[in-house]
DNA sequence: TCTGGGGTCCTAGGACCC
DNA sequence: TCTGGGGTCCTAGGACCC
């Protein structure tokens, strides 16, 4: 049997952890640029606030219903998820980390399923104040469903779902666009079909589905049926493409500014490989103007280098990179977004030299691995390539950061006793 | 005024090879 | 007049996930 474990509307929990006065209180979070709202606590779902919804539409609901609003602080949450992750760890025979706030477990072994899954939910909520929904059933896919049924129907947060008779109750409920593998598209496509739940799913023709949702549709139905396809991954793979990009907070028209905001996605894809022992061998830049903005003329350039020898060089990569953006810089726009994507990822241990390529990669690894230690220690950036820019205007829109509680001593709550 | 960021996988079609 | 069969690799586009 596999459990799913995904914390309850996890960036709004996170909030609510150092905030205990906002127990029963609307909260959402805001995207990067406090743009969209990507995180709801139950109480602001039940206002109607949507997933994604752009933030200045929803001022007046914000206003009227004194929901709280937070821009998204990455470094409390990814902290958080650390401490979630660990316990889920120690309790557990195997776990692949799906996802910021969702872990699957194998519970091979486990006897009493479901008092095993009360107390590890117990256990994460005493110890990080996260609360967790656990669904337990034969595949990833039906641990996707039974989670679902955990979090709407069960006041312990905890469903388990293994017998096959349980299994079809359950599915006949489920709306064919609730599974796991089903968006907007084949949403639409199934409904438009004649597929109404997911019990419809299983009983349609095989080579039907193999045609019309690939071969991934037809995974998703064997799990359906309770046939696993999808197997544990307990191992994290090696990213094959990593990207660094923000909209700015403002419009952006020279290319002094744009290349500040480059160099420094350039040197955060390059932290990213050398975190992850990674070299890239391809570096794609792009900018964009914004397509919210009808009236205005559109640029959306992108174009890509590709390297001789792979690197995770800072300096390297930014400087490739602002070559690039001088290619593709066109005057008289406004731009609002920028970024880097680097790909064609391999393991450090296994870079091909080139021929003709004189620079001695061992020297520069020295100075990365300086500035690397250094901006753990001393905090972010603090460290950086004199082209990253001073002032960055440039930059994001936070307006309500939370501080960052368990990862900066200046922010570390005080207790007055 | 204000609309996120970061990934993966699959497929069809084109270019090329023998 | 007649024009095969079997491959690989790459890319763009489309689907999905959180």
């Amino acid at each position: 049997m596999i459990a799913l474990v995904d914390c309850n509307n996890f960036y709004a929990s996170c909030e609510r952890v150092f905030q205990p006065k906002l127990e029963n209180k609307p909260i959402v979070v805001l995207s990067n640029n406090d743009g969209c709202v990507i995180a709801r606590s139950n109480e602001a779902k039940a206002l109607g606030i949507k997933m994604g919804a752009p933030a200045f539409k929803m001022k007046p609901i914000f206003d009227y219903h004194n929901v709280h609003v937070f821009s998204s602080n990455f470094a409390l949450y990814g902290d958080l998820s650390n401490r979630v992750m660990q316990i889920l760890s120690q309790e557990s025979p195997a776990i692949e980390i799906y996802s910021i706030d969702e872990a699957f477990l194998d519970l091979k072994g486990v006897k009493k399923l479901n008092k095993f899954s009360i107390d590890l939910r117990k256990k994460v909520g005493q110890w990080t104040g996260i609360p967790v929904s656990i669904g337990i059933a034969p595949t990833k896919t039906l641990a996707k469903v039974a989670n679902r049924m955990a979090k709407k129907y069960k006041k312990d947060g905890v469903f388990l779902m293994k017998e096959p008779a349980t299994i079809t109750r359950i599915l006949k409920h489920v709306a064919v666009d609730e599974l796991w593998g089903v968006g907007r598209k084949y949403s639409k496509f199934l409904s438009q079909r004649g597929f109404q739940t997911a019990y419809d799913l299983v009983n349609a023709s095989e080579s039907w589905i193999r045609n019309n949702m690939t071969v991934n549709g037809l995974r998703m139905i064997k799990e359906l049926k309770g046939i696993p396809c999808l197997a544990l991954e307990y191992e994290t793979q090696r990213k094959k493409n990593i990207c660094t990009s923000r909209s700015f907070g403002m419009d952006v028209k020279t290319l002094q500014e744009l290349e500040e905001a480059i160099a420094s996605y350039a040197s955060t894809c390059a932290m990213k490989l050398r975190k992850e022992k990674s070299l890239t061998s391809s570096i794609l830049v792009f900018v964009k103007t914004n397509p919210f903005k009808e009236l205005n003329s559109q640029h959306s350039p992108c174009q890509k280098v590709v390297l001789d020898v792979p690197t995770n060089d800072s300096m390297e990569i930014t400087s490739q990179a602002l070559s690039v953006l001088k290619r593709i810089y066109k005057d008289g726009f406004n731009y609002k977004k920028a970024g880097v994507i680097v790909g064609d990822i391999v393991s450090e241990e296994s870079r091909q030299l080139s021929l003709f390529h004189t620079q001695d990669i061992f020297k520069t690894k020295n100075i990365m691995n300086a500035m690397d230690d250094i901006n753990r220690k001393m905090g972010r950036d603090k460290v950086r390539l004199a082209v990253q820019g001073f002032d960055r205007k440039w930059r994001l829109k936070q307006e309500k950061l939370s501080p960052c509680y368990t990862t900066r001593f200046d922010d570390v709550l005080e207790v007055k006793i």
